[in-house]
DNA sequence: AAGTGGTCTAGACCACGAA
DNA sequence: TCGTGGTCTAGACCACTTA
């Protein structure tokens, strides 16, 4: 009789989730105390209130003592910046994402990138490179340098970069976990050799970003550094809360 | 004797917090367990896991099971995405900002902001536009809209809007707290209007935000839209972990 | 005054990682 | 096997909101 490994709070979030989603629970409406919770339930305040935790931590519900839990207005529950490859965003978006051309090789770190991922001058890494297709014509040129430590074999793996996003692969082939990212984005307008791996004419706007990629303990990755048209997208950006100030207790 | 109201598992974050960032735990290095903390503080295992959650929300500390709590490099503690105003992200970097043109009027609301505001075609609305000055030359044209029930008399406070940030304004003046926006980033090239507004050539790299900002309950307040030179500014953003998967329990 | 979420305790058993 | 963090219980008192 599997009775299922999920921690019992989740199993509750997930229901929890499923009834405000279905518009069981209508925005600004009061779910059920805590307590009649923990009854209907059968389970402890303290489970019940590990579950409201999960559902405040997506934005789907807040809470004021005194009064309740409230279910938040769906508009702001709005999903915060995940590490996501420009292929699943634009998939996500429904777009048809292709690949054009795709080179995987091992060279000696550039300086910069060097510096980013702590490297010694002239170590060896992985440079992938792609252009990426979308609606029949090119619209990013996008370069990857990852440590060759973490994703032995890279080339073999060449294929699979065809069909799905670098992260998607890093995961499932390497089980990487990524944790945090920095990337900087910039305009600037296309030259010469912008011209030439994109197929457009010069000076058409462009972005420029530079991501560098960390993992759970801290370690540098991966660096991307992307060429995209700009005249193809646009960078959606969820910004939450204001700068914490820094409190101290006065005793 | 005030025993000050800070509940128990805040002041012991706020003591580990000191300790880490003094240095007493090095990045990498595991934190006391659970167990030996509840006795150092005096306190339960719950408490004591409470101010560890605080820890982890602040990404000081990461945990792993049959290992122990660790702490982070602090390279990765970095702050996420914050709403803050053009003009605090430069002054964040150091330069000085000044304000060129001002102007604050009431006008009916334009149809893509009242649909954004959820606001009847017509309605009146705050209309503040700003050029903002650094370095002796214009880099950004800023219109805002705000909803005047929220912000009465906004006209009175015009000169304010001159030293500080909106936002700041926001906070300090009317007491609002914003609680999440999302912010659209494109890149186009300036026409004959943005080379007046900005005293640029036509066909330099611009880009061009739209902000939507919502308060703690879910209203959306305001609408930012800004027109920033791309050879002056950058964004950065900070990204964090990957989607989450819709799992769902088998039974 | 009654009901809500916030904090806290003292225990228990489990799953995972390292020795 | 042992120590770690993860889950869970049953209870308690407090602070805040609303009536």
């Amino acid at each position: 009789m599997a009775h299922s490994d999920i921690p019992l709070y989740l199993k509750i979030y997930y229901q929890l989730r499923e009834e405000i989603e279905s518009g069981k629970y209508k925005a600004g409406e009061l779910l059920p105390s805590e307590e009649e919770l923990a009854v209907t339930f059968q389970a402890s305040r303290t489970t019940i209130r590990n579950a409201l935790q999960e559902l405040e931590k997506d934005n789907l519900i807040f809470r004021k003592r005194g009064k309740g839990t409230v279910v938040r207005e769906p508009k702001t529950a709005q999903n915060l910046n995940y590490i996501s490859s420009f292929t699943e965003t634009l998939r996500a978006k429904g777009m048809e994402v292709t690949t054009g051309t795709l080179t995987v090789e091992l060279v000696p770190a550039p300086p910069k990138v060097a510096g980013a991922l702590e490297l010694e001058r002239g170590e060896l890494i992985y440079l992938v490179q792609r252009t990426r297709v979308a609606g029949g014509s090119p619209v990013a040129f996008i370069t990857n340098y990852l440590l060759p430590r973490m994703v032995p074999e890279l080339e073999k793996k060449k294929e699979g970069l065809r069909s799905k996003g670098l992260y998607q692969l890093l995961e499932e082939e390497y089980g990487l976990r990524l944790h945090r990212a920095v990337e900087t984005i910039e305009a600037y307008m296309s030259g010469p050799l912008e011209a030439d791996l994109l197929h457009i004419p010069e000076r058409m706007p462009l972005f420029h970003t530079v991501r560098v990629v960390y993992l759970e303990d801290g370690t540098p990755f991966e660096v991307d550094i992307s060429i995209i048209r700009a005249d193809k997208y646009e960078y959606k950006v969820f910004l939450e809360g204001r700068p914490k100030e820094n409190r101290r207790s006065l005793k």
